[in-house]
DNA sequence: ATCACCATGTAAGCTGTTACATGATTAA
DNA sequence: TTAATCATGTAACAGCTTACATGGTGAT
């Protein structure tokens, strides 16, 4: 019944208690990464996920009109996500524009469809170092266990650098053909 | 002005002019493995990209109690699309279910974290074959020059192949983690 | 004093999904 | 005759983005 916004959520909070400007700030710098969201969408679902139970905010000092609020995992919430984390999901619906574009560029002029293939190039391998330094932060901090946190952070960023040097491959691959 | 949606549309209708309902089966099937949508978003888009001139239709003789249309490409269509493949589009938001649940692996009990990764293997490895598969009956009709539409399918295609790969390897690496 | 950041909320609007609706043709 | 496929459309709803709104604290 949950969303998988509020799994999302679910997840961030289970690593560690937070207010929902945390949480907007997590979805949009590390998280943000593989899951994003904005605080118009977070503050309401945090309501739903207290309402179901999942979650509980504390009210504690802060600033602002309204109170700050720090929510987190309640049990019901641990099963909840657990349960979802045992059936691997359903994978939303594909809207790939990078695939979209690569797959139209017979339509385009030799060297614009270079031009465009490059600048595509140039975007993975900035991501590629953003992950790879965020990597090697990692494991400098000692192999983290699978049962910590860390792991997560690991496994996830581990995708990101495997997933970008496949992108630049496939760059790499077309752009042998467009000058072939 | 034109959404992702109607770019998609003229990419599709630039190869090949078609109705509505091949559009929509195009958007099952072949193109749908990287933008998908539903008929129901796509005849209102139609009309739309033919208000402003970007496609025209034509009636022909159908079945059905309204009548066919096969859309065409205009010029003002084809030249909004190398518009906008010339400069690369802005990745959209980012919503990566795979990775959100990795990122949550610390928090199942280690079998469980096997298994959720194991049928992620199981998925990517199944869509390796699918894509491998067309991928070879693309080759198997001749090396695409880079300006026909069968270059653009053979570089989607090609985006595919090396995308479940690096998926796997990702999986794999995963879960030599979690077996120790 | 001005700016950035902390902190929470609502409203309008666009995008996308699911479901409802209609009817002809062709193959099992 | 029953089902699949061709072919188009609308309506209700869910999900998400952009913009509006408020006000405190701490640094320059």
């Amino acid at each position: 019944v949950t969303s998988t916004l509020g799994l999302a959520l679910l997840a961030l909070v289970a690593r560690q208690a937070a207010t929902g400007y945390e949480l907007a700030r997590s979805m949009e710098r590390p998280a943000g990464f593989f899951y994003a969201a904005r605080h118009s969408q977070i503050y309401p679902e945090l309501a739903r996920l207290q309402d179901a139970g999942l979650i509980v905010g504390e009210e504690i000092a802060g600033a602002g009109p309204r109170p700050t609020r720090r929510y987190r995992l309640t049990d019901a919430g641990a099963d909840e996500l657990r349960r979802w984390l045992a059936t691997p999901a359903a994978g939303g619906p594909v809207r790939d524009v990078k695939t979209l574009q690569f797959y139209s560029l017979w339509f385009l002029p030799r060297d614009e469809a270079i031009g465009l293939v490059e600048s595509w190039r140039r975007r993975h391998a900035e991501a590629l170092t953003v992950y790879a330094a965020e990597r090697s932060g990692i494991v400098a901090d000692g192999d983290p266990t699978p049962d910590t946190p860390r792991f997560g952070n690991l496994a996830a960023v581990t995708g990101g650098v495997l997933g970008a040097q496949a992108d630049i491959a496939w760059c790499d691959w077309v752009l042998d053909r467009l000058r072939g």
